[in-house]
RNA sequence: GGUCCCUUCGUCUAGGGGUUAGGACGCAAGAUUUUCAUUCUUGAAACAGGGGUUCGAUUCCCCUAGGGACUACCA
């Protein structure tokens, strides 16, 4: 049994960005392969030359990079099995559909897109379901139609040709999936797939497919669910080509779906409701921007995270996960089988949770980025400090600066209804006296402000509640934040007799 | 339309022939806090429907309904 050399791959197009379905199904491929001792090979399936986006493979890997998803064997660390990309093994499928068209598992088939076309239209008119299948494929122009000579004489002429596979008629495949049980087809509900096309004289991905896990001693193919339906043609082929003993054991993921309505995840609804669908930015040739985890401030950590527990989980009460915690609990077996809607709110709570974990020292080099970018600086000692006040109240270290605005610049204008409700007769008065008290203080700690401020208040009969409401209006312009004197500590004297004076010009009645 | 897959709180899910059906996100209330947030406590919230099998079904089987994928010389 292969069971003792596991070997999974991933195996994206690079026909755009890598979609967050896509990562999770690099992600389960590469958790698989970590808890089993196993590779993890990144093969580009880049057979469709039409549908090719130049800059896919360069994001399809920093995508894999940033999310810590380490390759052991693929296009850029090479291999014992490459080549790795599928543009660059031409001649080996050419010659494995040979093996095929010698055994009767496939022919040629010379009908043009227009015949095709027209057959369709015409079975579509009489609302019967059209196939190019074990039903129909006697009536049109192929090697099976045609007899040896005028089939050679095609090819000769350069006719252009697809080859198909030769399904055969009426039995029951039956293939097993790791998280889906057994799945039954009937051959007759299947079509003569084309495996050869004539239009780039490349192989289709369900002929790459199979030669290349063979060749790359796949162990275990892990993919979306969208692949089910071609499950039992995989299965006809290994069979055909005798390597049925050596078929990698298949689990098909399921589906993430949209958070609202139907169907799976696109990169429409990000852009609708406001959450990427890819790894990182991209720009599309056209000049089309999508937003990315990344450069929404998500950590990659979190990412691995939230897409871990989308189709699956541990059987415990677990949540937050590192790479290798995950890696070391995952199995394919605790897979679900039915789609998952994609949840933007639980996504920024991972974010959130990562965030409250890190030290405040992780984070400061990127705040200070943000604080740049303000036209403002302050030391690491500081900026420390203030991560720690605010950073439990956000989700992304780019919305610390919301938070904590009010320790660089003083507030532009009072909130009105804080204005209204706080700053009542005598407010005023109290206001001037609480300056010349801060003014006379040379202990500027928290602890000595507040003690000074409580005793005013007292000696002066204020209720205290209202005047702790109106100086953090003065500070802050408002009424939230953190703890009021670390607050008035931390932006210093001159400062603060500032926001009070400034205060009490527009205020003051 | 055809084929296949799926179905536990709004969402992600645990569970599994006898349970007060558990957790998380979100939501609501209360407590804490000089504010806001955090935190803590509490609450509302689910086995799609119908038939079987069984002493007993949310759990097993069937049907229906709903959802999804596929149905290209795309992957």
């Amino acid at each position: 049994m292969a069971n003792s050399n596991i070997r999974v791959r991933f195996a994206p197009s690079p026909t755009g960005p890598l979609h967050i379905g896509g990562a999770r199904t690099a992600l389960y491929n590469y958790l698989f392969a970590k808890k089993n001792n196993g590779k993890f090979i990144l093969r580009i399936e880049d057979t469709d030359s039409t549908r090719f986006v130049d800059g896919s493979e360069e994001y399809i890997y920093e995508s894999l990079r940033w999310l810590g998803l380490n390759i052991d064997e693929g296009v850029l660390e090479g291999g014992p099995f490459g080549p790795y990309k599928q543009s660059q093994r031409k001649d080996i499928y050419f010659q494995y559909v040979n093996i095929l068209l010698e055994r009767g598992w496939a022919y040629y088939a010379f009908d043009t897109n227009e015949e095709l076309d027209a057959a369709r239209a015409l079975y579509e008119a009489e609302k019967r379901n059209f196939a190019y299948d074990t039903s129909t494929r006697l009536s049109f122009v192929n090697s099976l139609t045609l007899d040896e000579k005028e089939t050679q004489k095609r090819i000769n002429s350069g006719t252009p040709y697809v080859i198909r596979f030769k399904m055969p008629e009426n039995f029951e495949v039956t293939a097993s999936d790791i998280v889906r049980g057994t799945v039954t087809f009937n051959t007759n509900t299947l079509d003569d797939k084309v495996l050869f096309k004539s239009a780039d004289g490349l192989p289709t991905y369900h002929l790459a497919n199979i030669v290349d896990d063979h060749l790359m001693e796949i162990s275990h193919v892990i993919r979306g669910e969208e692949w089910l339906p071609s499950l039992p043609l995989h299965v006809m082929l290994y069979r055909a080509f005798g390597w049925e003993s050596t078929m990698p054991q298949f689990a098909h993921l399921p589906l993430i779906l949209k958070p609202s309505g139907k169907g799976k995840l696109s990169k429409r609804d990000g852009d609708r409701e406001g959450f990427p669908v890819f790894p990182l930015q991209y720009t599309s040739p056209q000049g089309e921007v999508s937003s990315g985890y990344r450069e929404s401030g998500y950590f990659p950590e979190a990412v691995n995270n939230l897409l871990a527990l989308l189709g699956w989980n541990p059987g415990t009460e677990q949540e937050l996960f590192n790479l290798e915690e995950l890696a070391n609990q995952f199995s394919l077996e605790r897979v679900n089988k039915s789609g998952a809607r994609f949840d933007p709110e639980k996504a920024r709570w991972f974010n959130h949770q990562y965030l409250i974990a890190k030290s405040n020292d992780e984070i400061v080099l990127d705040f200070k980025k943000t604080l740049k970018e303000k036209g403002y600086t302050s030391t690491s000692e500081i900026l420390e400090k203030i991560i720690g006040l605010v950073k439990e109240r956000v989700n992304f270290t780019h919305e610390i600066w919301d938070q904590s605005w009010f320790f660089f610049e003083a507030p532009k204008s009072y909130d009105n209804y804080v204005v209204q409700k706080r700053w009542k007769d005598g407010v005023s008065g109290f206001m001037e006296e609480f300056s010349s008290v801060l003014s006379n203080q040379q202990d500027w700690s928290a602890a000595n402000l507040k003690e000074k401020t409580s005793a005013l208040i007292t000696e002066k009969n204020q209720n205290f509640g209202n005047i702790m409401n109106a100086i953090r209006l003065v500070i802050v312009g408002g009424s939230f934040g953190p703890d009021l004197f670390t607050i008035i500590e931390t932006i210093g004297k001159n400062e603060t007799l500032k926001r009070i004076k400034a205060a009490l010009e527009i205020l003051k009645n």
